[in-house]
DNA sequence: CTCAGTGCAAAGGATTTGCATGCCG
DNA sequence: CGGCATGCAAATCCTTTGCACTGAG
Protein backbone atom coordinates (compact mmCIF):
# COMPACT_ATOMS: atom_id res chain seq x y z
CA UNK A 1 0.00 0.00 0.00
CA UNK A 2 1.30 3.53 -1.19
CA UNK A 3 1.70 6.17 1.48
CA UNK A 4 -1.01 8.12 0.02
CA UNK A 5 -1.64 11.16 2.84
CA UNK A 6 -4.88 13.28 2.67
CA UNK A 7 -4.90 16.59 3.47
CA UNK A 8 -7.67 15.63 5.93
CA UNK A 9 -5.12 12.41 7.27
CA UNK A 10 -2.74 15.14 8.21
CA UNK A 11 -5.20 17.56 10.24
CA UNK A 12 -6.16 14.43 12.21
CA UNK A 13 -2.68 13.15 12.25
CA UNK A 14 -1.71 16.58 13.48
CA UNK A 15 -4.06 16.93 16.27
CA UNK A 16 -3.62 13.13 17.33
CA UNK A 17 0.32 14.23 17.65
CA UNK A 18 -1.00 17.48 20.12
CA UNK A 19 -3.81 15.07 22.04
CA UNK A 20 -1.16 12.41 22.85
CA UNK A 21 1.82 14.86 23.46
CA UNK A 22 -0.74 17.13 25.99
CA UNK A 23 -2.31 14.27 27.88
CA UNK A 24 1.50 12.68 28.45
CA UNK A 25 1.84 15.64 30.78
CA UNK A 26 -1.90 15.72 32.12
CA UNK A 27 -3.23 18.11 30.18
CA UNK A 28 -6.57 18.28 28.14
CA UNK A 29 -7.01 18.81 24.48
CA UNK A 30 -9.79 21.31 25.48
CA UNK A 31 -12.00 23.14 22.38
CA UNK A 32 -10.02 26.30 22.61
CA UNK A 33 -6.82 24.57 22.60
CA UNK A 34 -8.37 22.74 19.20
CA UNK A 35 -9.08 25.94 18.08
CA UNK A 36 -5.66 27.56 18.81
CA UNK A 37 -3.74 24.67 16.89
CA UNK A 38 -6.10 25.14 14.15
CA UNK A 39 -5.17 28.56 13.83
CA UNK A 40 -1.83 28.39 13.48
CA UNK A 41 -2.38 25.17 11.68
CA UNK A 42 -4.08 27.13 8.83
CA UNK A 43 -2.15 30.45 9.01
CA UNK A 44 1.16 30.17 6.55
CA UNK A 45 3.21 32.45 8.74
CA UNK A 46 4.06 32.67 12.74
CA UNK A 47 1.13 34.52 13.78
CA UNK A 48 0.88 36.77 17.13
CA UNK A 49 -1.35 36.78 19.74
CA UNK A 50 -3.80 39.55 18.08
CA UNK A 51 -3.53 37.83 14.71
CA UNK A 52 -4.43 34.99 16.61
CA UNK A 53 -7.47 36.38 18.65
CA UNK A 54 -8.63 38.07 14.98
CA UNK A 55 -8.44 34.34 13.53
CA UNK A 56 -10.57 32.99 16.74
CA UNK A 57 -11.88 36.13 17.86
CA UNK A 58 -14.01 34.10 21.24
CA UNK A 59 -10.58 33.24 22.09
CA UNK A 60 -9.38 35.06 25.47
CA UNK A 61 -6.49 36.80 25.19
CA UNK A 62 -5.40 35.68 28.64
CA UNK A 63 -6.10 31.89 27.51
CA UNK A 64 -4.27 31.98 24.36
CA UNK A 65 -1.36 32.92 25.78
CA UNK A 66 -1.68 30.16 28.56
CA UNK A 67 -1.84 27.75 26.50
CA UNK A 68 0.58 28.49 23.78
CA UNK A 69 2.52 28.29 26.98
CA UNK A 70 1.15 24.77 27.66
CA UNK A 71 1.70 23.96 24.05
CA UNK A 72 5.40 25.48 24.19
CA UNK A 73 6.65 23.34 26.87
CA UNK A 74 4.70 20.64 25.36
CA UNK A 75 7.06 20.99 22.18
CA UNK A 76 3.83 21.33 20.09
CA UNK A 77 4.53 25.59 19.49
CA UNK A 78 7.34 27.38 18.72
CA UNK A 79 7.60 30.89 20.14
CA UNK A 80 10.17 33.46 17.84
CA UNK A 81 10.74 36.70 20.00
CA UNK A 82 12.17 38.66 16.86
CA UNK A 83 12.31 42.31 18.85
CA UNK A 84 9.77 45.03 19.11
CA UNK A 85 6.60 44.25 19.09
CA UNK A 86 4.62 40.90 19.91
CA UNK A 87 6.02 37.68 19.41
CA UNK A 88 5.13 35.08 17.47
CA UNK A 89 3.86 31.69 17.32
CA UNK A 90 4.27 28.56 14.99
CA UNK A 91 3.77 24.66 15.34
CA UNK A 92 6.85 23.09 16.47
CA UNK A 93 9.24 20.59 14.47
CA UNK A 94 7.43 17.77 14.22
CA UNK A 95 3.95 19.41 12.84
CA UNK A 96 5.83 21.60 10.91
CA UNK A 97 9.06 20.69 8.84
CA UNK A 98 12.23 22.33 10.14
CA UNK A 99 12.99 25.71 8.39
CA UNK A 100 14.33 29.38 9.10
CA UNK A 101 12.67 32.86 9.14
CA UNK A 102 13.16 35.90 6.88
CA UNK A 103 12.10 38.36 9.71
CA UNK A 104 11.05 41.71 7.88
CA UNK A 105 12.29 44.91 9.98
CA UNK A 106 10.21 47.34 9.14
CA UNK A 107 6.53 45.49 9.35
CA UNK A 108 7.49 42.64 11.18
CA UNK A 109 6.00 39.73 9.33
CA UNK A 110 7.72 36.27 9.23
CA UNK A 111 7.97 34.59 6.46
CA UNK A 112 8.91 30.83 6.35
CA UNK A 113 12.06 29.46 4.17
CA UNK A 114 13.88 26.26 3.98
CA UNK A 115 17.58 25.42 3.61
CA UNK A 116 18.74 22.93 1.46
CA UNK A 117 19.31 19.34 3.22
CA UNK A 118 23.12 18.63 3.29
CA UNK A 119 23.44 22.62 4.54
CA UNK A 120 21.31 22.05 7.42
CA UNK A 121 23.41 18.80 8.34
CA UNK A 122 26.75 20.12 7.42
CA UNK A 123 25.52 23.58 9.87
CA UNK A 124 24.29 21.07 12.39
CA UNK A 125 27.23 19.37 12.76
CA UNK A 126 29.60 22.53 12.70
CA UNK A 127 27.11 24.19 15.71
CA UNK A 128 27.10 20.81 17.92
CA UNK A 129 31.07 20.77 17.90
CA UNK A 130 31.11 24.12 18.86
CA UNK A 131 28.83 23.72 21.42
CA UNK A 132 31.19 20.98 22.52
CA UNK A 133 34.18 23.05 23.04
CA UNK A 134 31.94 25.42 25.58
CA UNK A 135 30.30 22.11 27.32
CA UNK A 136 27.03 23.68 25.74
CA UNK A 137 23.54 21.32 25.75
CA UNK A 138 22.04 22.70 22.88
CA UNK A 139 18.23 21.81 22.07
CA UNK A 140 17.81 23.34 18.63
CA UNK A 141 18.90 26.46 16.34
CA UNK A 142 17.24 29.32 14.94
CA UNK A 143 18.56 31.09 11.80
CA UNK A 144 16.62 33.95 10.99
CA UNK A 145 17.66 36.79 7.50
CA UNK A 146 16.93 40.15 8.70
CA UNK A 147 15.70 42.82 6.14
CA UNK A 148 12.77 44.21 4.26
CA UNK A 149 9.94 42.06 2.60
CA UNK A 150 8.91 42.40 -1.04
CA UNK A 151 6.03 44.45 0.31
CA UNK A 152 7.41 47.06 2.17
CA UNK A 153 10.72 47.56 -0.16
CA UNK A 154 8.54 48.25 -2.63
CA UNK A 155 4.99 48.95 -2.11
CA UNK A 156 3.25 48.07 -5.11
CA UNK B 1 55.57 48.55 7.79
CA UNK B 2 53.51 46.41 9.85
CA UNK B 3 50.09 46.23 11.04
CA UNK B 4 50.42 46.54 14.28
CA UNK B 5 47.36 47.45 16.13
CA UNK B 6 47.49 47.68 19.87
CA UNK B 7 44.77 47.32 22.43
CA UNK B 8 44.84 51.34 22.37
CA UNK B 9 44.41 51.68 18.67
CA UNK B 10 41.69 49.61 18.52
CA UNK B 11 39.81 51.81 21.07
CA UNK B 12 40.51 54.86 19.38
CA UNK B 13 39.51 53.47 16.37
CA UNK B 14 36.02 52.27 17.77
CA UNK B 15 35.21 55.53 18.76
CA UNK B 16 35.96 56.83 15.85
CA UNK B 17 34.36 54.85 13.78
CA UNK B 18 31.29 55.58 16.04
CA UNK B 19 31.67 59.28 16.01
CA UNK B 20 31.83 59.36 12.12
CA UNK B 21 29.00 56.84 12.29
CA UNK B 22 26.87 59.26 14.60
CA UNK B 23 27.67 62.69 12.85
CA UNK B 24 26.99 61.21 9.96
CA UNK B 25 23.05 61.20 11.04
CA UNK B 26 23.84 64.37 13.04
CA UNK B 27 23.73 63.19 16.20
CA UNK B 28 26.59 63.61 18.64
CA UNK B 29 28.43 61.19 20.76
CA UNK B 30 28.21 62.67 24.01
CA UNK B 31 30.30 61.25 27.13
CA UNK B 32 27.45 59.46 28.06
CA UNK B 33 27.28 57.44 24.81
CA UNK B 34 31.01 57.07 25.12
CA UNK B 35 30.44 55.24 28.40
CA UNK B 36 27.61 53.16 26.55
CA UNK B 37 29.79 51.77 23.97
CA UNK B 38 32.68 51.41 26.28
CA UNK B 39 30.73 49.13 28.45
CA UNK B 40 29.42 47.35 25.65
CA UNK B 41 33.14 46.80 24.33
CA UNK B 42 34.66 45.89 27.47
CA UNK B 43 32.11 43.37 28.03
CA UNK B 44 33.22 39.39 26.67
CA UNK B 45 29.13 39.13 26.28
CA UNK B 46 25.80 40.78 25.16
CA UNK B 47 24.66 42.75 27.87
CA UNK B 48 20.86 43.61 29.36
CA UNK B 49 19.98 47.25 30.31
CA UNK B 50 20.61 46.18 34.04
CA UNK B 51 23.63 45.09 33.66
CA UNK B 52 24.66 48.19 31.71
CA UNK B 53 23.49 50.69 34.22
CA UNK B 54 25.21 48.25 36.69
CA UNK B 55 28.63 49.09 35.32
CA UNK B 56 27.92 52.58 34.62
CA UNK B 57 25.41 53.51 37.26
CA UNK B 58 25.88 57.33 36.37
CA UNK B 59 23.65 57.02 33.60
CA UNK B 60 20.27 57.37 33.25
CA UNK B 61 18.23 53.66 32.34
CA UNK B 62 15.85 56.30 29.86
CA UNK B 63 19.02 57.80 27.96
CA UNK B 64 20.61 54.29 27.93
CA UNK B 65 17.56 52.96 26.31
CA UNK B 66 16.85 55.83 24.02
CA UNK B 67 21.17 55.97 22.84
CA UNK B 68 20.90 52.53 22.14
CA UNK B 69 17.90 53.07 20.00
CA UNK B 70 20.39 55.71 18.10
CA UNK B 71 23.36 53.58 18.12
CA UNK B 72 21.74 50.42 16.75
CA UNK B 73 20.03 53.08 14.13
CA UNK B 74 23.61 54.18 13.31
CA UNK B 75 24.68 50.42 13.14
CA UNK B 76 27.14 50.41 15.87
CA UNK B 77 24.81 48.55 18.18
CA UNK B 78 22.71 44.83 17.89
CA UNK B 79 19.74 44.15 19.63
CA UNK B 80 19.65 40.93 20.50
CA UNK B 81 16.13 39.63 21.96
CA UNK B 82 15.94 35.93 22.47
CA UNK B 83 12.62 35.57 24.69
CA UNK B 84 11.20 36.35 28.24
CA UNK B 85 13.38 39.37 30.25
CA UNK B 86 15.71 42.10 29.19
CA UNK B 87 16.51 42.40 25.31
CA UNK B 88 21.14 42.29 25.38
CA UNK B 89 22.77 44.42 23.51
CA UNK B 90 26.20 44.34 22.04
CA UNK B 91 28.51 46.36 19.86
CA UNK B 92 28.09 45.99 15.75
CA UNK B 93 29.43 43.99 13.02
CA UNK B 94 32.23 46.38 12.16
CA UNK B 95 33.28 46.91 15.67
CA UNK B 96 33.29 43.15 16.75
CA UNK B 97 33.33 40.60 13.89
CA UNK B 98 30.84 38.48 12.86
CA UNK B 99 29.56 35.42 15.21
CA UNK B 100 26.94 33.75 16.83
CA UNK B 101 25.29 33.12 20.24
CA UNK B 102 24.71 30.23 22.71
CA UNK B 103 21.86 31.34 24.44
CA UNK B 104 21.43 29.31 27.77
CA UNK B 105 17.40 29.04 28.19
CA UNK B 106 17.51 28.33 31.66
CA UNK B 107 19.64 31.49 32.91
CA UNK B 108 19.46 33.73 29.47
CA UNK B 109 23.38 34.34 29.38
CA UNK B 110 24.46 34.98 25.51
CA UNK B 111 28.15 33.71 24.63
CA UNK B 112 29.51 34.50 21.34
CA UNK B 113 30.75 31.67 19.25
CA UNK B 114 32.55 32.12 15.64
CA UNK B 115 31.80 29.51 12.91
CA UNK B 116 34.16 28.70 10.27
CA UNK B 117 34.48 31.12 7.26
CA UNK B 118 33.81 29.05 4.22
CA UNK B 119 30.82 27.23 6.22
CA UNK B 120 29.75 30.75 6.72
CA UNK B 121 30.32 31.81 2.89
CA UNK B 122 28.42 28.95 2.10
CA UNK B 123 25.60 30.02 4.27
CA UNK B 124 25.61 33.44 3.21
CA UNK B 125 25.27 31.87 -0.70
CA UNK B 126 22.31 30.18 0.24
CA UNK B 127 20.71 32.37 2.39
CA UNK B 128 21.14 35.28 -0.32
CA UNK B 129 19.36 33.21 -2.91
CA UNK B 130 16.86 32.02 -0.67
CA UNK B 131 15.88 35.84 -0.27
CA UNK B 132 16.15 36.94 -3.69
CA UNK B 133 13.50 34.18 -4.57
CA UNK B 134 11.12 35.55 -1.91
CA UNK B 135 11.92 39.23 -2.98
CA UNK B 136 13.80 39.87 0.03
CA UNK B 137 16.15 42.66 0.98
CA UNK B 138 18.74 41.06 3.56
CA UNK B 139 20.29 43.05 5.63
CA UNK B 140 22.28 40.51 8.40
CA UNK B 141 21.40 37.14 9.81
CA UNK B 142 21.37 35.47 12.88
CA UNK B 143 22.29 32.33 14.14
CA UNK B 144 21.36 30.79 17.82
CA UNK B 145 21.96 27.80 19.22
CA UNK B 146 19.18 27.81 22.44
CA UNK B 147 20.29 25.16 25.02
CA UNK B 148 21.64 25.01 28.53
CA UNK B 149 25.04 26.32 29.31
CA UNK B 150 27.89 24.72 31.46
CA UNK B 151 26.86 26.39 34.23
CA UNK B 152 23.13 25.47 34.21
CA UNK B 153 23.43 21.89 33.44
CA UNK B 154 25.77 21.00 35.71
CA UNK B 155 26.28 23.41 38.90
CA UNK B 156 29.42 22.27 39.71
C1' DC C 1 -17.18 14.44 40.65
C1' DT C 2 -12.93 16.66 40.51
C1' DC C 3 -9.34 19.12 38.91
C1' DA C 4 -7.52 21.40 34.95
C1' DG C 5 -9.07 25.18 31.95
C1' DT C 6 -11.45 29.58 31.21
C1' DG C 7 -12.62 34.58 31.30
C1' DC C 8 -12.37 38.80 33.28
C1' DA C 9 -9.98 42.29 35.44
C1' DA C 10 -6.05 43.70 37.60
C1' DA C 11 -0.98 43.30 38.21
C1' DG C 12 3.62 42.96 36.44
C1' DG C 13 7.75 44.20 34.06
C1' DA C 14 10.45 45.98 30.19
C1' DT C 15 10.69 49.80 27.44
C1' DT C 16 9.14 54.36 25.83
C1' DT C 17 7.76 59.07 26.21
C1' DG C 18 6.71 64.11 28.03
C1' DC C 19 8.73 67.82 29.71
C1' DA C 20 11.85 70.96 31.88
C1' DT C 21 16.71 71.51 32.13
C1' DG C 22 21.65 70.95 30.71
C1' DC C 23 25.18 71.16 27.56
C1' DC C 24 27.70 70.44 23.00
C1' DG C 25 28.86 72.55 18.68
C1' DC D 1 22.60 80.84 21.01
C1' DG D 2 19.90 76.71 19.26
C1' DG D 3 18.93 72.28 19.37
C1' DC D 4 20.10 67.75 20.59
C1' DA D 5 20.73 65.09 24.90
C1' DT D 6 19.55 64.10 29.65
C1' DG D 7 16.94 62.76 33.88
C1' DC D 8 13.09 62.08 36.24
C1' DA D 9 8.52 60.47 36.49
C1' DA D 10 4.63 58.92 34.34
C1' DA D 11 2.72 56.34 30.59
C1' DT D 12 2.49 52.48 27.42
C1' DC D 13 2.48 48.00 25.79
C1' DC D 14 2.83 43.08 25.91
C1' DT D 15 2.26 39.47 28.87
C1' DT D 16 1.22 37.17 33.21
C1' DT D 17 -1.56 36.26 37.28
C1' DG D 18 -5.58 35.94 40.87
C1' DC D 19 -9.85 34.31 41.46
C1' DA D 20 -14.37 32.52 40.89
C1' DC D 21 -16.64 29.67 37.55
C1' DT D 22 -17.13 26.15 33.89
C1' DG D 23 -16.36 21.95 31.60
C1' DA D 24 -13.63 17.79 30.18
C1' DG D 25 -12.51 13.15 31.45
Amino acid sequence: MENTTTPDDQYFEHHAFVHKRLSTENHRYTTGRHRLVDALAESAQPLTLPEIVEIAPDLAASSVYRNLEVLERCGVVNRITSGGGHAHFELAEPLLSHHHHLVCVSCGTIEDVRLDDELEALLDQNLNLLADRASFKPLHHSLDLHGHCAECEDPA
